[in-house]
DNA sequence: TCAGTTTGAGTTAACGTTAACGCAAAAAGC
DNA sequence: GCTTTTTGCGTTAACGTTAACTCAAACTGA
C-alpha cells in the first residue's frame, strides 16, 4: 500500500524544511504567499493526507469516540447510533463501534483499548447501575457520557454526564394507559436489574399502580434481556400462568414484540384478548400489521445531544460541571392495547377531584 | 484528564532505561528473569496500557478496519455489523463506523479521514458499480473488501475482493416462487442502478421470466432506495396503475415492508390480494403478523468471512491474489406469498421434461 | 587461561507531526 | 543612517513506541 506522502516529502520535492511546509499546509504565519502557493500545490499533487496518528501523539487528542453499546442486533441502537455518527462527523470526531454483547469483562477489556488508542471520550449506552469501569473512568476525570443509562452509588451519581429520557415517567405514562384502558392485572417484561433504564421503567409502573389505587405488589414482573427472544418466552410464561395477565408492559419495544409473537402463537389476539404496551418506539413498532403502542423517545436527537455536551466537554467548554440531561418521554397510542376499539375505561380518580 | 503512564515513566520508577521496560512487557529477549518481575510488577501497579498510536506510527500499522455502509438505519446492516465486530474483536481489530447517507462525496472524504487515521483496511458495503474511491484504492493495492457489492469495469472487476451472494440466482429464486404461485405481472421495485445488488436481483428477476417463458420486458420496474418509505411509495405507485401488478418482488426486505404498508394501506390483502417477496431476510420479516417470503443470506457469516479475508490480506497471508467468494441464497417460504394457502401452481415448464 | 559467545543491559534513531527557538535579511521607524 | 521590528525561513526537540546497534561483564569451551 505504497507508504503515504509526507510532509517531508513534499518538503524534498519543494526543496524546503518540512516546517516550511507544515506553516504552508496549516495556515500558520511566517511563510511568503509565494511558497505557500508553491507548496500547497505540490501537496495537491501528491494527494496529501496529514498522518492523524501522529498529530494525535503531539497533540494528544484523537478527534475519535468511543461508542459502548451493549449489540447493535437491538433495534434501538442503530437509530441512536444515527443520529451519534451524523453528530461526531459533522463536528470532526470519529466512532468507534463497540458491542460489549451484555459482557461486562468484554465492556472492560474494551474500555483499555478505547484508552490505549486515545479515545477523547466514551459514549455508553451499556453501563451497569453500578459499573467499576465507569467509576474508574469518572475517578479519572475522563470525559464520558451516559445514554439511557444512569449510575448509582454515592460519588457517582452526580459527577457522571447522562442524557436519559425520563423513565419512571415513561413506565407510569405506560401503565397508567394500561390501566385506562380497563387493565387490573398487569405483566411487566423488565430488563436486567442493574440496568436504570429497567429499574426505573419498571418503578414508573409501580407507581402508577400505587397513583391509581391498586397494589404495586400485584404487578407480575419477569425479566428479560431486552431482546425478541426473551420476549417471547416471557409471554409464553405470563400466558401459562393459572390466572394470566390481561395486558403486558415490555420495558423495551424489542422484548414487546417477541411477546407479541408469543401470544399470536398461543391462538390470542392483540389488543381483544392480550394488551401489549412497549418503550421505545422503533420503527417496526409503527409497522401496519403490528402497530404497537408504545411510548416514544427522541432516539436520534438523544444521540445527538450527547454528542454535542460530550465534545462540548472534551474541548473544554462550560467548565467541569456535570451535565444532566433528560428528555420527555411520550405515550404514542396504536392499536396494540385497544383504544382504537374501547377509548379510555377507567378515568383517573384523581383526575376526579379537579 | 492526567496523561497516561508510559514506558518511559515506569522506567524512571524502576531506575532502568525505556528499553528495558519494554523488554520486560514484551517478552522480549536479553533481559534477566528477576528485572522483568521487578519491571511487570511496576506496571501493574500503575496500570500501564500501551499507546496503541505510538506504537502504530512506528509498526505502520494500526490494528483498525473501517467499515463503510449506507445508514445503519436499513436493518439489514446491524446484522451485518454484528458478525464484522465480533469477528474483528476477536482477530484484535477495532472498527470505524462510517455512514455514508448514500451519498459518495462522503463517502469520500470518509476514505480521506480513514486513511489519514491508517487503517490498515476497509470493508465497504455502500460501493457503488463504478465507483472512484474504489478504484483508487484497488490500484494503490489498499487491503480492502467489498461486502454484498462489487464493482465493474475492466481492471477493477477482478482485482477487488468480495464477498456477496448470488444476486442474480437470488433474483431468480424470488421471481421464480412468484411465478409458480401463478403470478405473471410483477412489479419489481429495485434500488440505484449503480448498485451492483439492485442490477443482479433484477437481472436474476429477468433470467426467471425467460426461464418461464414469460417476456421480462413486462416486469413493472420502480427505483427506491433501499429504505422503506421508497417501498412503500413504489407499492403505491404499482397500486394506483390501470393494470396494477398481482406480485411484488422488493430488492431488499425493508422495501418490501414498506410496501406491506402501502398494500395494506390501500385497503387490500398480502398475500390474498398482492403478493409480496422481498430479499435479505431481516428479523422482522419473520414476525408473526407479517411473514415476509423472502430470500435469505446469511449476513452474520458473511460478515464474520470479510473480516477474515480482508485480514488474511492485511497479514499478508496467501499472497496477491483476488479472493472473490460467492454465498447460496436460499428461498424462505413463508406466507406473503400464498403458499400456505395455495402451493405451486405453475410446475417449471422445463422441469416436464425432466 | 584466553578467545569466543552469551547475557543484560544502555544509547540512539526512527515513525510523522507540532511547535519552540534562532537567525539572517528585509522593512519600518525616527 | 541607524536601531528596532517584522518577515521568512531553518533547526531542533518533543510525543511514546519499536528496534538496530553498542558494549561491558559473565559465562563457555579448549
Amino acid at each position: 500500500m505504497g507508504r503515504h506522502t509526507t510532509i517531508k516529502d513534499i518538503a524534498k520535492v519543494a526543496g524546503v524544511s518540512h516546517t516550511t511546509v507544515y506553516r504552508a499546509l496549516n495556515d500558520k504565519p511566517r511563510i511568503s504567499r509565494s511558497t505557500k502557493k508553491r507548496i500547497v500545490s505540490i501537496a495537491r499533487r501528491y494527494h496529501y493526507q496529514p498522518n492523524v496518528l501522529a498529530q494525535s501523539l503531539v497533540l494528544g487528542r484523537t478527534k475519535t469516540l468511543g461508542l459502548v453499546i451493549t449489540t447493535i442486533i437491538n433495534p434501538f441502537y442503530p437509530e441512536l447510533a444515527k443520529g451519534i455518527e451524523d453528530t461526531a462527523r459533522s463536528l470532526g470526531y470519529n466512532i468507534f463501534l463497540c458491542c460489549t454483547n451484555f459482557d461486562i469483562s468484554l465492556e472492560s477489556r474494551y474500555i483499555d483499548m478505547l484508552l490505549g488508542r486515545g479515545v477523547d471520550g466514551i459514549i455508553f449506552t451499556s453501563a451497569h447501575t453500578h459499573d467499576p469501569n465507569i467509576t474508574r473512568l469518572v475517578k479519572d476525570h475522563f470525559p464520558l457520557i451516559l445514554v439511557n443509562r444512569r449510575v448509582y452509588g454515592d460519588p457517582m451519581m452526580d459527577r457522571t454526564d447522562y442524557v436519559v429520557v425520563e423513565n419512571v415517567k415513561g413506565g407510569f405514562l405506560a401503565v397508567e394507559h394500561l390501566i385506562k384502558m380497563g387493565h387490573k392485572r398487569i405483566g411487566v417484561i423488565s430488563g436486567f436489574p442493574d440496568s436504570s433504564a429497567a429499574v426505573e421503567r419498571l418503578e414508573g409502573a409501580r407507581k402508577a399502580f400505587i397513583e391509581y389505587e391498586l397494589n404495586p405488589a400485584e404487578l407480575l414482573v419477569l425479566e428479560g434481556d431486552f431482546l425478541k427472544p426473551s420476549g417471547y418466552e416471557a409471554a409464553k410464561k405470563f400466558l401459562s400462568m393459572r390466572e394470566p395477565p390481561s395486558a403486558i408492559f415490555g420495558v423495551n419495544d424489542y422484548m414487546a414484540l417477541g411477546a407479541y409473537e408469543a401470544v399470536l402463537d398461543a391462538g390470542l389476539r392483540v389488543p381483544e384478548d392480550i394488551a401489549l404496551i412497549g418503550f421505545n418506539d422503533i420503527t417496526f413498532s409503527a409497522m401496519k400489521g403490528i402497530e404497537l403502542t408504545t411510548i416514544g423517545q427522541k432516539k436520534y436527537e438523544m444521540g445527538s445531544i450527547a454528542v454535542h455536551t460530550l465534545i462540548d466537554k472534551i474541548e473544554g467548554r462550560d467548565g467541569d460541571k456535570a451535565r444532566q440531561i433528560t428528555l420527555e418521554p411520550e405515550l404514542i397510542v396504536r392499536k396494540s392495547c385497544g383504544y382504537h376499539l374501547r377509548g379510555y375505561t377507567v378515568p383517573h380518580p384523581k383526575a376526579l377531584l379537579k
